[in-house]
DNA sequence: CGCATCCCCTGCCTGC
DNA sequence: TGCAGGCAGGGGATGC
């Protein structure tokens, strides 16, 4: 679930309560995640310090004052909740599913649960030396963690072809046409492949293709045509990309299910999708009478309009 | 290397 | 009400 937008909008969230501080406690309720935990997991955790929480495509990055980082991947289903030690500041992301423990209702600032309480699915507990207790849940565990020396990092096998990180430099109109260039592949799954743009997902492409006009059934290399219009079609593209991964951060991301900010809130940018998970709505351009659709790109689901996106 | 297919896992929704 | 099937934000492994 979480694609770039939401996985920076969870590192936004922790980064005031893990940057600074030391591990004092790791408990692996359940280590067998996508991969399986890495031998000696909490034992190398215990006693770092969190020096900074980066992102690199879809990863949080936690840099240790060991020279190790800890890399954490939320999947399709992971979430990071952050329960603070003092009772006016407790957060969390249950406050909805746990209300009758007080009699109904839960209001602001209070407890909605017991830091530590078992939910389903919590796998990862991190207590950090200002009392925060920050815990993962994946009820499908595709995430992971990883702990890898820091200069080893830029080598790693998750990192080594990762492609442009899409709201940098690098993502240029000439970038795209350089790695479009003689691919026969559709333009969305181009656009879904890390290599290529690092963080995108299948919210984020189909709804950046229809910002663009693009069809995602086009072919990638057609944004590296000599021509002036694929020139002019890429740089569009790249233009869309970031203004929805904008668009989408300052809405605080995308919940559809799972996902939740460090804090426990939803995001809002689903409700400002144009085509996705739309089919059979009309298109919401101004004057467009299209019905957005649904397809198949590299088995994953399409949503697109026929009309405005050629 | 590029590309397609299948798989990992759990939960939810739909239709019968 | 139960059950089968399809689908879900990600990405790794395998085979051609």
């Amino acid at each position: 679930m979480p694609e770039l937008p939401e996985v920076e909008i969870v590192r936004r969230g922790l980064e005031p309560v893990l940057a600074g501080q030391t591990f004092v406690r790791v408990e692996l309720k359940r280590p067998d995640l996508r991969f399986p935990l890495p031998k000696g997991f909490a034992r190398r955790l215990v006693g770092q310090r969190v020096m900074s929480l980066g992102r690199r495509a879809k990863y949080l990055l936690a840099r240790l004052s060991g020279g190790d980082v800890l890399i954490m991947h939320l999947g399709m289903t992971g979430r990071f909740t952050v329960a603070h030690p003092l009772p006016t500041h407790r957060i969390t992301s249950v406050a909805d599913t746990n209300r009758s423990a007080r009699g109904g209702g839960v209001r602001a600032g209070e407890f909605a649960y017991e830091a530590g309480a078992d939910q389903k699915h919590d796998h990862v507990v991190f207590r950090m030396s200002n009392g925060a207790v920050i815990t993962y849940n994946d009820p499908r565990r595709f995430g992971f963690m990883l702990l890898v020396p820091e200069p080893r990092l830029e080598a790693h096998p998750l990192f080594k072809g990762l492609g442009a990180e899409p709201l940098g430099n690098e993502l240029t109109g000439a970038y795209l046409a350089l790695r479009a260039a003689g691919r026969r592949s559709d333009i969305k799954t181009f656009l879904m492949d890390q290599r290529i743009v690092a963080g995108l997902g299948n919210i984020y492409v189909c709804e950046a293709l229809f910002r663009a006009g693009l069809s995602p059934g086009r072919k990638a290399s057609s944004l590296a045509g000599k021509g002036g219009t694929a020139t002019e079609r890429a740089g569009r593209l790249v233009h869309a990309i970031r203004a929805v991964l904008g668009d989408a951060i300052a809405a605080g991301g995308s919940t559809l299910r799972d996902y939740r900010r460090a804090d426990g809130s939803l995001g809002e940018f689903q409700h400002s999708f144009s085509v996705y998970s739309r089919a059979g709505m009309p298109c919401l351009r101004r004057g467009c009478r299209g019905i957005v659709r649904r397809a198949i790109h590299g088995a994953r689901s399409t949503f697109f309009c026929p009309v405005c996106q050629r």
